[in-house]
DNA sequence: CTCCAAATGATAATTTTTATTATTTAGAAA
DNA sequence: TTTCTAAATAATAAAAATTATCATTTGGAG
């Protein structure tokens, strides 16, 4: 179940974003590629089929997309940074060895933190989103995580 | 309260690594500095005193430091990575305005994400370590945060 | 359709980080 | 204490990541 086109170009309506071909492309890639990709990543995704788009236009898309909230940065460590455009709030293992980033959703979780930093009263500071880091390591690289 | 030179050499020596001057000195200012420095911010700090260090030092001093286990990366979206000294479980409260990173020992939060996490059982994957961003906007960019 | 602010391409430049290699040094062993 | 050696550092250079500049193009409001 891709995106339709019709689809981002509703997204990007929405964030108040012009709808150009390059932001189209940009955004399908990132939501296409799933791994959290860098902005290299991306470009190199998109261009066989887009030569003209320019890896600085990359990076200005993806930070376009942070700043109207249709992508977060995800850190991995060392290394670029990564893009993620799933926007509902999650988790994140990621692993040193592979440099994986696992998406863990959790709604439970979610809403453990959440409660718990409610109640605590953080004042001065307005919480825009929170996300967990959990690093470690695949014990075997070649296999999948499973969550219970 | 300074961290002691002795202090310093005992941590590095309990670590494995070679008390040298300079991972001396880029230890103390990563440790007095406080605001999660990046590798630019601890070379200035020690500049003066110690102007024969080179940043690339600074750069694999505090690589070696993150291998070692006394200082781990802090991720705060863009710009350079920054580093924490302090190794205990605690949190970042991550300023998109200020670029501050003020820290958040918490640890009825750690036992709770920790406790919540071992019931999980992740499969195939060695936790290292977990840490909560939690992203937002300090109100008064002047005033400190009070939390509770 | 026209028009213009906004976006992009095509660089160039900067910033951040890593690699290379000759020299120096901490600390183990004599 | 002195010697010796593997490890660490300085002094680059280079690479990787990111941002800036500015002339040209374009989405979409009117």
């Amino acid at each position: 179940m891709e995106i339709s086109l019709d689809q981002i170009k509703e997204k990007l309506g929405n964030a108040g974003l012009k709808a150009t071909h390059q932001r189209m492309v940009v955004y399908r890639a990132l939501v296409g590629v799933k791994s959290h990709p860098s902005a290299d990543k991306v470009f190199d995704s998109i261009q066989s089929e887009n030569p003209s788009i320019t890896l600085a236009t990359v990076y200005n898309t993806l930070d376009t997309f942070v700043e109207a909230g249709l992508a977060k940065r995800v850190m991995s460590g060392k290394g670029p940074v990564r893009y993620d455009a799933r926007m509902d709030n999650h988790h994140h293992l990621i692993c040193s060895n592979t440099k994986e980033i696992i998406d863990f959703y959790d709604e439970e979780l979610n809403s453990l933190i959440r409660d718990y930093l409610q109640k605590k009263r953080i004042q001065n500071f307005e919480l825009a989103d929170m996300q967990l880091h959990i690093r470690g390591e695949k014990l075997n690289p070649n296999k999948e995580i499973r969550i219970k």
